[in-house]
DNA sequence: GATGAATGAGCATTCATTCAT
DNA sequence: TATGAATGAATGCTCATTCAT
C-alpha cells in the first residue's frame, strides 16, 4: 500500500527544501528581507504558503537556511579544510578566484553583504561564520610569518581588508572596476609583503 | 497679522526637522529602513505621527534627508572643494581622517553602508552621491598621474578599494582591527605607488 | 487708533466669506465632498486653515453655505417671486434659459446634482429647497389648469421630469446632446399640452 | 493532493465574493463611495478586512464589481441582445418596465445615479457602459426612422432624456410621482412621434 | 502531506480640527 | 484677528501565520 519508501520521502523533502531556499533567495535578493513576502516566495517555488510552513518555522528560519547555504558554498569553493600550507601559487589562485566568484554572482554577494549589515542579521551571521573564518585567517598568518613579516597578524588583516574592499567595489561597479589590475597588485603585495 | 513672525516659524520648523532626522536616524540604524516604522520614529522624536508628515512628504523623503545630512557631514569634514592639488601631507591626513571618522561614528557608518546595500535604496544613494564622488576621484587621478603611475585610474580605484575595505573592517571589528598599522601601510602605498 | 469702522470690518468679513465659498466650491466640484481637504480649500482661497474656521464652524457648515449660494443663484436667475401668471412667452423663455444655464455652468450643475444624490446631503438639500420649489410648481399647475389639462398636477410633474432629464443629459454629453431640438419639442408640449 | 477540490475552492470564492459585493453595495449606498470604509464593509459582510483583499484588489475594484453586477442585472432585465426590431408593444413594455424597475429598487438606483455623478467614478462608469448603451440607442434610432421622424437621432435622445427624467423623479419622490400617467404620456409620444 | 481561505495586527499616510502665540 | 504647528483618529492596504478540510 505504501508506494514510497521512507528514503524516497526524505528525498522529496530535501528537494523541496532546496527549491524553497532557492526561491526565497531570489525574492529576498530582489526586495530586502523585510519587504519580501512569504506569499511571493511560495509562488516562486510553486508550492502553497501552508506547505512552506511545513518546512520552515518562520520567515526568519528561512533566512537562516539561506545564509547557511551561502556559507557552505563559500567553504566548498575555497576548500580550506586541508592542512597544506599556503604557497605563492595558492595565494594567486585565491586572489583570482575571490574576484571571479563575486563577478559571476553579483546578486548573490550583494545580498550577502546587504544581509550582513542589517542590524538584526549581523549577530546571527557572526555566530555562524566564526569558526570558518578563524581557521581561514590562521593560514594566512602562518604564511606571513614564514615570509618574515614584522607584524603578521596586522598584515593579514590589512590584506583581508584589501580583498574585501576590492570585492565591494566589484559589486558596486562590476563593468568598470579594474579587476585584473587589482588582482595583480594584491598578489604582488602578498608575495612580496612590506616587511 | 502674524502671531509669530515668519522667522519664528522657520526656527520652529528647523528645530523639529533636526529632531526628527536624528530620531529617524536612530530608528533606521537599529532596524533597517523597511522594518522601521513611522510610528516609532515619531514616538522617538516625541511628536505625533501627523506632525512628521508636516515636515517630510514620505518615509523615503525622510531617508533622503538623513542621507543628505550624512553626505554634508563628510563633505564638511574633508573639505575637498578647494582647487589645491593633493600633496603627500594631505594624502596622509585624508587616510588618517578617513579611518578616525569611521571609528568615532561606528553606528552612523554601519547604517550608511547598510543602507547603501538595500536594493531599493542603492539607486537613490547613487544619484545623490554622483557628482561629489566624481570630483573627489579626479583629484586622486591627477595626483597619481604626477607620481608617474602607469595606469593612474586603475591605481586610484585600487587604493579607493583599499580604503573602503579598511573602513569596512573597522566597522565590523573596531576593537581589534589594526587601524594605525593599516593607515601606515596605505599611506606608504600612496606616496610610493607601484609604477 | 481704530483705522476701520465696524462697517468696513463687516465688509471685509463678507468678502472673505465669499472668497472662501468660491474656493470651496471649486475644490468640492473637482474632488467630491469627502475627498476634498480643508487645507486645499484654505490654500485655494489664500488664507490660513485657522482663519477658515473663524468663518465656518466645520466642513459641513461650508458645504451648506455653498448650497445656499447655489440656490440663491437659481432663484435670482428665474425670478419667480412676482405674482404674474405664466404666459407662453415666459414658458419658452424658461425652457431656453434652463438649458442655457446648465450648458454654461456644467461643473457647477454637475456638482449640484452630485451633491443632491449623496445620501447624507439629500435631506439637508430637501429642507432648503422645499418652499422655493413649491411656489415654483404652483405656477405651472395654474398654467396647465388654464390650458384645460385634465390632470394638471401630473402634467406639471411630467414636464418637470422632462426638463430635468434634458438637463441631466446636457451635463453628461454637452457637446452632442441636441439642445435646441429638445427645447423646441418641450416648448411645443407645454404650449399645446395633451389634454 | 488537495484537501478540498478546486471546485470546492471556487464555490467558496464565489459565495464570499457575492456576500462582499452585497455588503459593499449596502455600505456604499448609505455613505458615498469615499466615505464608506473598507473596515465597515468587511464588518457588514462578517469577514476580516484582510479577506476582502483576497477577493478584490482595491476599493475601486470592489466598486467596479458592484457596477458590473448592476449592469448585468439591467441587461438581463431588458434582454436587448436579440436582433428583433422594436415594435409598439415592446416600446410600451420597455417604458413600463423601466419605471417599475426603479420603483422596486429605489436604493439601488439612487446609488447608481449617485455614483455616476461622483467625479472620480464617472470615467470608470462611462467606460463600462459604452458598448451596451450604443447598441441600445441604435435600436431606438432605427425605430424612429421607420416611424418617419425627421431627426430620429435627436428624437431618440429627447425621449431617452424624458425616460431618465422620469426615473430621476421617481427616485426622489416615489410615493407622489404620477408614474402611470407619465408612462402613458411617454408611450403616446413614442408611438405617435412628432414628425 | 497539502491547500489556500481566513485572520488581525501593523503599516504609511491623510485630514478635520484645535490652540499657543 | 490670523497663523500654521500639532494632534490623533481613521483610512486603504499588506502580510506572517494559522487552520479547517
Amino acid at each position: 500500500m505504501s508506494p514510497r519508501t521512507p528514503e524516497q520521502f526524505e528525498q522529496i523533502r530535501e528537494d523541496r527544501k532546496e527549491k524553497l531556499i532557492k526561491a526565497a533567495f531570489r525574492v529576498f535578493a530582489e526586495e530586502t528581507y523585510h519587504k519580501a513576502s512569504i506569499s511571493k516566495i511560495a509562488k516562486e517555488a510553486g508550492v502553497s504558503k501552508g506547505l512552506l510552513y511545513n518546512y520552515f518555522d518562520s520567515k526568519e528560519d528561512l533566512l537562516k537556511a539561506i545564509m547557511q547555504d551561502l556559507m557552505d558554498e563559500v567553504s566548498k569553493y575555497f576548500d580550506f579544510d586541508d592542512e597544506a600550507p599556503l604557497t605563492e601559487e595558492r595565494i594567486a589562485e585565491w586572489v583570482n578566484k575571490s574576484m571571479t566568484i563575486v563577478k559571476k554572482g553579483l546578486t548573490k554577494w550583494r545580498f550577502y553583504v546587504s544581509l550582513s549589515f542589517q542590524p538584526d542579521v549581523t549577530p546571527i551571521l557572526m555566530e555562524m561564520a566564526d569558526t570558518t573564518i578563524t581557521r581561514f585567517m590562521g593560514k594566512f598568518v602562518r604564511y606571513f610569518v614564514e615570509k618574515g613579516v614584522k607584524d603578521p597578524i596586522a598584515y593579514m588583516r590589512y590584506t583581508s581588508a584589501i580583498m574585501d574592499g576590492i570585492q565591494f567595489h566589484i559589486m558596486l561597479d562590476p563593468d568598470n572596476y579594474p579587476i585584473e589590475k587589482s588582482a595583480e597588485l594584491l598578489i604582488q603585495q602578498m608575495i612580496n609583503p612590506i616587511k
